[in-house]
DNA sequence: CCTGCGATATTCT
DNA sequence: GAATATCGCAGGC
């Protein structure tokens, strides 16, 4: 059963500390992927230079101002989807990028989209990695997760704060100091 | 083990 | 024109 809305409607590193532990499913082409949420990160409204939301609305950033418990998909380098769960309240511009996955269910599908890559560990730990592995592209870019069929996450594990790391973010140069970074140790 | 670099769309200066 | 919430490959040690 998908996480109910109120999850998400709190501030971004609430909702990423609580992610960690959580089951990400996808369902698409008839091909069921999950995984354990293993690391986070948290991007906040107009106080983080960091955040795509921190100058307004943008075409590529709209999603992030809907309600929280949306998908946030957006292009990164030209290259590479990233997926994040919206978090707050509409309008506010906050969102949970999903860094990396332990991979549970659809591990050889996993395999076979990623192409060359062999060994399980590496199929999903990284953000463009993971987003490929589960077959999520842009098509999903505002996609409920409380009430959609082809990604939501699941209660799963509860992860104790002794076994929980804060790290600054990763590939950013502006508000780079914040320990908004969450991984399972 | 490590460092450097190319690919490439959207946004910002 | 430069920067960017990335990744995989090449080359040196």
């Amino acid at each position: 059963m998908s996480i109910r809305r109120e999850f998400y409607q709190r501030d971004a590193r609430i909702v990423a500390r609580e992610l960690l532990g959580q089951r990400l499913i996808t369902l698409i082409d008839g091909e069921r992927t999950s995984g354990r949420i293993i690391e986070t990160e948290a991007y906040l409204g107009t106080g983080d230079a960091a955040s795509h939301s921190h100058r307004g609305k943008s075409p590529r950033n709209a999603t992030m101002f809907l309600t929280g418990g949306h998908a946030y998909v957006y292009l990164i380098y030209g290259m590479y989807w990233c997926f994040n769960v919206v978090t707050g309240d509409e309008g506010d511009g906050e969102a949970v990028l999903i860094r990396a996955i332990e991979p549970l269910e659809g591990i050889d599908a996993m395999l076979i989209r990623r192409g060359s890559i062999r060994s399980e560990v590496d199929v999903a730990n990284g953000p463009g990695k993971l987003a490929i592995a589960m077959g999520i592209g842009h098509e999903l870019n505002g996609a409920d997760l409380v009430t959609d069929s082809r990604i939501w996450i699941e209660r799963d594990e509860r992860i104790a704060d002794e076994r929980m790391a804060a790290t600054t973010r990763i590939g950013i140069t502006r508000d780079a100091h914040h320990e908004w970074r969450y991984v399972i140790r």
